[in-house]
DNA sequence: CTGTTAGCGCGTTCAT
DNA sequence: ATGAACGCGCTAACAG
């Protein structure tokens, strides 16, 4: 801007306005400047201007894992709201660990975003590093896997009622020992699963039997003894619920590594409705859609929104409506 | 800092000192500045340094998706040094197209970003964008799908001998009629896996079959048409080089549907060798290792160190090892 | 219409 | 050991 004011022989101030197309301009002026801006190759310098508009239009994302494809989607629905409004991403994994967590926030608020959006780590077990953002005011949501007593914007699928009609599926094709491969009890979507579940079994009276839920912590060792257990019992499960299509891979290599016979002596239903499961020669019977993608965006929009209106801080909550999906060719016929 | 400053009757520089531990300052002035940032829980203005320091310490990322595991292995390597080197990563997907790739490099640039790390959309057919890049002397750095005639560092993995290996493999095991569903002509890993194959066929005397031969634009249907075409072949090919896993599972679905057995009737050899291949029941027999967490570590060691260093312009190269993985139960005794 | 001045938050030389 | 002053690149309120 300087060496282009200095050519033709005004001031930055000028070049500046004449740039932002300011009405008060001199039309030969403005076009002028345009011209030698486009010779030059001038770029703006957005850090100038960010230190200028205390903003910087980026919005850190934190969550577990990039490789699992509801995450890469969802994020992909961030990215796309993020872009059109001007905001670009700044992402970081905690890989379900806290202390990564931890930090990618430190190191957000430290490099200057305008806001945070977060999936839960599996493993985070306390929120001070949350307090601390917002008593500095910076806006965060919470997508997917929320914290809890977090007075923040957040936006999920609730699986309560889903779970409840997943069970009463299977219920209808007449299994009724099914086991629950559960979250660990640190995230609010592991409760209502499991409520979910209750719910189903309790207006059929069916009796809870307690072997038959398991909290996991999400690691593939832990998924696999779980699932050993499960199918060691005097009564094994004929049908499994699992906490996402991930876990079911895992639970399902097991009954197969065992003899039995997936979708024939074992049913499995699981949460996220992946692609890849299309694949799979005896894929889940269903699967419960959590529209990644459209969770991504609402978050996104949230942040921007309060980003943009500071002054109204109440709290948004998006409850994203999941859908039971059933395989074609296990549908049952009304 | 300004409001530090007056409560303890000092100027704004006296703080600026204090809080980088300046040696030649009060020890006592040192330990009450610290004392009240840390109350006042006092965050640096990263925006108002990085103007000074003419850095952002952001490095831009753009690839096609996030959503194919090889790219988000990818950037978990990128991720992991640029955090170690104290850099954050921006975000952007491609989606394999030609202006979202534009849009994401002038964003970048736009948005000051120190360096940027590529792998190109499928669909893009000239490299102005970069040049423009080049020329404002930002550090770019491809990985995995590289520019051609583009006078950058990359990273990538060759692909011809290991390709020539594969096919060499199948022979051994008897199949002589091997197809190659290869992908796009911008793609420099396409030109690697023809010569692979071609040296394999030649070593051995084997006749070229151009039918046998198909570029891909990686689009599903695209892909479902060509592996129709070859299974309508009058000698349609007893196995199949897929450009990668996600190429491989759609062909094969195909040929499953037209009542084919994998690895029995057909079979299939891929690239990228993610992990839930191993799920599959018939997973291809082998698939190509590339390594892509590596990839992105040296991606980004690249750029960092161009950054660091502008002056050694030196275009580095490496050339990562690819694998030929063969699933246990399909390894030839030696 | 355009120049002057001030300031965003911080680092840094030059004095003292 | 600390203060004063300047500048990073750009915007904007205040003069003319």
């Amino acid at each position: 801007m300087k060496s282009i004011a200095q050519q033709l022989g005004v001031t930055v101030s000028t070049v500046s306005r004449a740039l932002q197309d300011h009405p008060r301009i001199g039309l030969r002026t403005r076009e002028r400047v345009h011209e030698l801006a486009e010779q030059w190759g001038y770029v703006p310098n957005s850090t100038a201007i960010n230190l200028k508009r205390k903003r910087t239009f980026n919005i850190g994302v934190v969550l577990p894992f990039l490789t699992e494809q509801f995450f890469s989607m969802a994020i992909s629905g961030i990215e796309d709201v993020a872009i059109g409004e001007g905001y670009s991403v700044l992402l970081m994994q905690s890989r379900n660990d806290y202390e990564r967590e931890r930090i990618a926030i430190s190191t957000f608020i430290k490099h200057g975003v305008d806001g945070i959006i977060v999936s839960l780590a599996s493993e985070t077990h306390n929120n001070d590093h949350f307090s601390t953002v917002n008593n500095h005011g910076l806006p965060i949501v919470f997508f997917d896997r929320v914290a809890r007593n977090l007075p923040n914007s957040c936006v999920y699928a609730d699986l309560t009622e889903v779970t409840t009609e997943a069970v009463d599926y299977l219920f209808r094709r007449g299994i009724d020992r099914i086991a629950l491969l559960n979250g660990p009890g640190t995230l609010q979507a592991t409760d209502e699963r499991l409520t979910g579940y209750l719910t189903a079994l309790a207006s059929r009276g069916v009796p809870v039997n307690q072997a038959y839920l398991k909290n996991l912590d999400l690691s593939r060792d832990n998924t696999i003894r779980a699932m050993n257990e499960l199918l060691e019992l005097p009564e094994p499960p004929r049908a499994v619920l699992a906490f996402h299509d991930y876990i079911a891979l895992d639970a399902m290599q097991v009954c197969r590594e065992r003899g039995l016979v997936i979708n024939q002596d074992i049913f499995f239903v699981s949460y996220s409705n992946l692609s890849f499961c299309a694949y799979l020669e005896q894929p889940p019977i269903a699967s419960i859609e959590q529209f990644p993608y459209e969770m991504g965006r609402k978050a996104a929009e949230f942040v921007i929104a309060t980003i943009s209106d500071p002054a109204a801080t109440e709290r948004q909550i998006n409850v994203i409506r999941p859908a039971l999906t059933i395989r074609p060719e296990w549908r049952i016929d009304q």
